[in-house]
RNA sequence: GGCCGGUUCGUCUAUCGGCUAGGACAGCCCCCUUUCACGGGGCAAAGACGGGUUCGAUUCCCGUACCGGCUACCA
């Protein structure tokens, strides 16, 4: 059925060919309907293909949640792929941080060096044997050759010429194999004579695709320089290693940053001259995130800069020993981290902002992706961040907050108590770590009380005051906040003090500082002993 | 420089030719709250510019400006 359908619209193309419309609208009609050819045929496989050499930027994160939540949404395969094709920067532990990363973020991928698959391996480096022969093949049919210039020289003709590139302008005036001799190349090949091999672009060619977020996009092959395909060790540059991995991993559609647009054309190319267009991948360039201020892409020094995180988790440079801080550690929670991150660039089309990742699954559309970069916006990461630790059941929270405050060495014995604590705390917390000042002091008498915030107002009165409180607590049969609040306002009445003036005393009595829920509550959950205590304690310190 | 892409409040964005241009963050003010928050209400704040097309352009087209990306045997 499928079949019959592509057949007829083969002909329709062609009848169109015969009618004499333009190049453009047949390349633009081929395009299209190849496109829902694949569609309809094709499982949905998407990859994300980071380079190991440093620490998991947000804009990469963003990448893997689109890929990821395309993929789910169309009941596809989520494949990561290591790049490390280049082994000059390679960098201890960085596969295992990436890996990591996405643990935390809840984006397990279906297939990678660590997930198994049917494609593997899924490392480039030991794909190693695969590019070797499509650069030759390319070579053979005439779409690629072999390129003999040293390092040297290609740095003096760059010094000689300004913006020189290696292209069809250039490349006769090089040492390669369409300018030597066929006997002086199989010499220099048999001798294991460094060589790269290089695209040869043809000359003014139209080359254009339909990017699933920018629509049609169009170059010019004479502009477009000979990259290298093949370096000299062997190794494939990306250019190669891209379209081989894509084609033998059966990948249908491929994200990945703006950054990368024009090389696209020399991408176009391979898969014109290797497996065919009408296998390659439906492209998507998603816009770049960028610095706050000023302009460019944001750059882990814009947060050391600025004072946020830029990374998903902590990434120690393995050679300089140097931490840079990630979302994670500063008191994110991945919920909040992934739903920030999905809405730089892209939204439902409604005033919704809070998404929960399913829900993200099945609202996600790539035609809602902006073109657009995007300034990040680190007010608003916390306000997302805020928004879900008020939204998030105490439960979720509890093993978190029970870490931080065991971590700032309270151990928490009484699991309803922080159950309590958490939902009378959250809302004051922008991030996780936030529990450490709102949470500790339930637990564990504050050390430092700001008793400056008393002291210059504080007389007799007052003290007498506290001391008729504290029978009345110890006598009450009553714990609850309102009852305490109650019989806190009836002494005060007796005493004719204020309540107001009386209010911040004992809130520095319970908490220590000026911050907290209410003061009663509080009183609620320390339990009689420990707030009378805590008032006899403060009383004391009042009395020197 | 060349090529490619982008352009709505300070920021993220809505609008798929009818706009008194909506929302959110941040800012400011008020209410609630005898801490800090949460919450509620309000204020201020935008279509880069110039041409077309159209009864009507933020929306479509073309220029210009500005911003960004790329221009490595890095990804």
């Amino acid at each position: 059925m499928k079949q019959l359908v592509k057949e007829r619209i083969i002909i329709f193309i062609q009848q169109c060919c015969v009618l004499k419309l333009s190049e453009d609208f047949y390349i633009h009609a081929y395009n299209t309907i190849s496109y829902f050819c694949r569609m309809s045929t094709k499982k949905v496989r998407v990859r994300f293909a980071p380079s190991p050499t440093g620490g998991l930027h947000l804009g990469g994160v963003r990448t893997v949640l689109y890929n990821y939540l395309f993929a789910k949404q169309n009941n596809g395969d989520f494949i990561v792929r290591i790049e490390d094709t280049d082994q000059t920067r390679f960098v201890a532990g960085a596969e295992e941080y990436i890996f990591k990363c996405l643990e935390w973020c809840g984006l397990t991928p279906d297939e990678s060096p660590l997930h198994g698959g049917s494609y593997g391996p899924y490392r480039q480096s030991e794909r190693k044997e695969n590019y070797r022969k499509y650069a030759e093949e390319l070579v053979e049919k005439g779409f690629a050759y072999y390129a003999f210039d040293t390092a040297e020289e290609l740095e003096a003709k760059r010094k000689e010429i300004a913006n020189f590139q290696y292209s069809q302008h250039t490349r006769s005036s090089m040492k390669n194999s369409l300018t030597l001799s066929a006997a002086a190349v199989e010499t220099l090949l048999n001798n294991h004579t460094p060589h790269v091999i290089r695209i040869k672009m043809p000359e003014n060619e139209h080359i254009s695709f339909t990017d699933m977020i920018r629509g049609e996009v169009s170059f010019n092959s004479s502009q477009v320089d000979d990259k290298v395909l093949l370096k000299a060790d062997g190794m494939p540059t990306y250019h190669l290693a891209v379209v081989v991995d894509d084609h033998l991993m059966q990948i249908s559609h491929a994200f990945r940053g703006e950054e990368w647009l024009p090389s696209a054309p020399v991408h176009i190319l391979l898969w014109q001259y290797l497996f065919g267009l009408e296998n390659m991948p439906q492209w998507a360039h998603l816009p770049l995130i960028l610095k706050p201020d000023g302009n460019g892409k944001l750059s882990k020094r814009d947060g050391d800069r600025l004072g946020f995180p830029v990374f998903a988790m902590d990434w120690t440079d393995p050679k300089t020993n140097e931490t840079t801080t990630g979302f994670k550690e500063k008191g994110f929670l991945p919920e909040a981290f992934v739903n920030m991150l999905a809405m730089l660039g892209w939204n439902d089309g409604t005033d919704k902002e809070i998404f929960p990742l399913q829900e993200l699954v099945e609202k996600f559309s790539l035609d809602r992706v902006h073109k657009g970069g995007a300034k990040f916006d680190y007010e608003k990461a916390k306000w997302f961040n805020h928004e879900w630790i008020k939204k998030l059941p105490t439960a979720n929270l509890q093993w978190q907050v029970a870490g931080l405050l065991k971590a700032g060495g309270i151990q928490v014995s009484d699991e309803h108590a922080l159950e309590k604590v958490i939902a009378i705390t959250k809302e004051r917390c922008t991030f996780l770590n936030d529990f450490t000042e709102q949470a500790s002091f339930f637990f564990k008498r504050p050390a430092i009380i700001d008793i400056d915030a008393v002291r210059p107002k504080w007389n007799e009165q007052k003290n007498l005051f506290f001391t008729e409180l504290i029978r009345t607590y110890r006598l009450t049969q009553f714990w609850q906040a309102a009852d305490l609040e109650k019989d806190f306002k009836e002494i005060a009445a007796v005493n004719t003090i204020k309540p107001g003036e009386l209010m911040l005393p004992l809130r520095i009595m319970l908490v220590g500082g000026k911050f907290g829920p209410g003061v009663f509550e509080i009183a609620e959950i320390l339990g009689k002993e420990e707030t009378v205590s805590r008032i006899e304690h403060v009383l004391s310190l009042l009395e020197h």
